[in-house]
DNA sequence: AATGAATGAGTATTCATTCAT
DNA sequence: GATGAATGAATACTCATTCAT
């Protein structure tokens, strides 16, 4: 899964052949057919791993956070630490986006990630501390949308550091939910 | 190139063939690379025509208005309308940012869009609107992030109208340059 | 055909396109098959031309002359000077004899200019000057084959010139047909 | 290979399509491209094999003899028995002579051939044997043309006995390099 | 006479998948 | 558990030929 997730990364899917990936781990077709049902299945299910790693991820840094606020902070943090750690399995992802076979499995894993957020964000109106004309998931989609857009930007082509891209997605996440022009 | 357009949208560039295209066309397999040399040509050539239309839109859209917070607004609403009625092209423009053979291609027109958005950004902030230590060149691709994000997935997914959407994109997008939390 | 000539020559017949013969020529596809009914067609009647060109050089080279050995002589040294100046459709001949297609239409007009030698041969053998075991198809073969090869050998591949290479020919063909070792 | 060898050599190289071969085997396309790179691979491959053998029959033939002129004769009526019973290979030296891809790799076998014989004329030569005045290179060559022709006439489309026809090959190469008329 | 857009059968080649060993 | 030879449908692309203009 490691060497067809930097495969499929680096040329994009449909271009890595099974045999490019057998060859390159230095075994026979029969054992990536013992243990995958077919290449589309293989892609599956690094995808599947990819959105679950990242899930955990989000989860474990926001776990003992109290403030919807801060838990949103920490939740876009998460997000692009994992991202710099993950260029491959954002790419796929991004791929899978593209293309009919895929999108439904992609779709299961956004709609949760995004579902968190909606929830933090739903918490903080409560509180009074965003304004309650807003629509949650129109609000939590757009800070998806900018921490996407600058990692790739930022982190996969200008190699800048997730740190402090991070500082620049809440600054601007935060302002985007909380400010007032 | 319109037919080729929205069957590479709907399965993808790869699972597309020139063989459907032309079958669905209901001309012969020679005509097809009478006009093309290749398949991959006439992606690129669907790219460009693309890229050069919402160019062209985005221009006429900001044309005769000097304030530059109100360009960006502009230019945003612009953005969002064209990728209404040009959601196939959208959908390609997404693909060939994962693979290799396209990003090359994709990159150039998108250097040149974000371009114009820096340069609004420095005005505004020349004219003491946006915050002095702001990084134009971030801002800039966040509102790019926050754009397309929510197109796809209000207007695209959801089927909502685009000038719904464009006055929420605008409004975050606002707060983020200009608001101060 | 003489522009067919020399792409079929310098590439062969099958890797040579109509296309490519009628753009190089600057005309239209159209021309083509209205002088020619077909590729083939054109081909055969380049052999065709190419065959009568040779058979009409060898006849007058040799019209004056009575002494059947002075015949051969004078036969083959016009077959070298032929070649030298028809380098390409020389080619074309020995293509022709690779393929079943066109072996048909080689054959007669090889057989037209064995027998012709072979007349000759045998004259020389009622006048006593060649053995009258000798089987005069057979020397006639002989020398054809040694024209041809010594022809492609060092005139062709090493760009001698005609003249001395014809010298060779008729001596170690005389030899071979009056010689006594 | 050898199933190929025959469909090249019945209906020509280009005619003969992949499909053609691997149907006629019984076995799928795939097999075809285990082992061979391409078509033109299996060509040369074929071609290479052919040289190979050729050269070790007229190695075989000589061996054992001491004298250049009988080694001249056991070389021809060497070859003359290889080509009886490989006429298709023959034939697709033959083709490999008039196609710009094949000539390079026809050339090298070639050349070797003809090297063998030249020491022979040379050694006869230095023994007083053959005239000095002689071209020891377009003897061979000579040499070579009336074999290739000969058996192309008698043994291939008269359907003769290759020993008769090396008699009379051996009797009018021998007038030829050793013969004063 | 001439053009060149159009046809579509045909080509070499690839590749996901199977299965006897 | 693992191999890799074998399959054959599918692919991008070519090209001799036609024919409306």
């Amino acid at each position: 899964m490691a060497f067809g997730t930097s495969r499929f990364a680096e040329q994009g899917y449909h271009p890595t052949s099974v045999s490019e990936i057998v060859t390159g781990l230095g075994v026979g077709k029969g054992v990536f057919y013992w243990y995958f049902d077919s290449k589309e299945q293989l892609f599956l299910e690094i995808l599947r791993d990819a959105q679950t790693d990242l899930r955990r991820r989000q989860q474990q840094a926001i776990a003992e956070e109290d403030d919807p606020i801060r838990r949103i902070e920490l939740g876009l943090r998460a997000s692009l630490a994992w991202a710099e750690e993950h260029r491959d399995h954002n790419r796929l992802i991004q791929f899978a986006a593209t293309e009919a076979t895929f999108v439904g499995a992609l779709r299961r894993g956004q709609d949760i990630a995004v579902a968190d957020v909606v929830r933090h964000v739903k918490e903080a109106i409560a509180q009074g501390r965003i304004r309650d004309d807003a629509d949650p998931d129109l609000l939590a989609h757009a800070m998806v949308g900018v921490a996407g857009h600058l990692t790739r930007t930022f982190i996969y082509e200008r190699g800048e550091a997730a740190g402090g891209v991070a500082d620049s997605v809440v600054a601007f996440c935060l302002r985007g939910i909380l400010g007032d022009p």
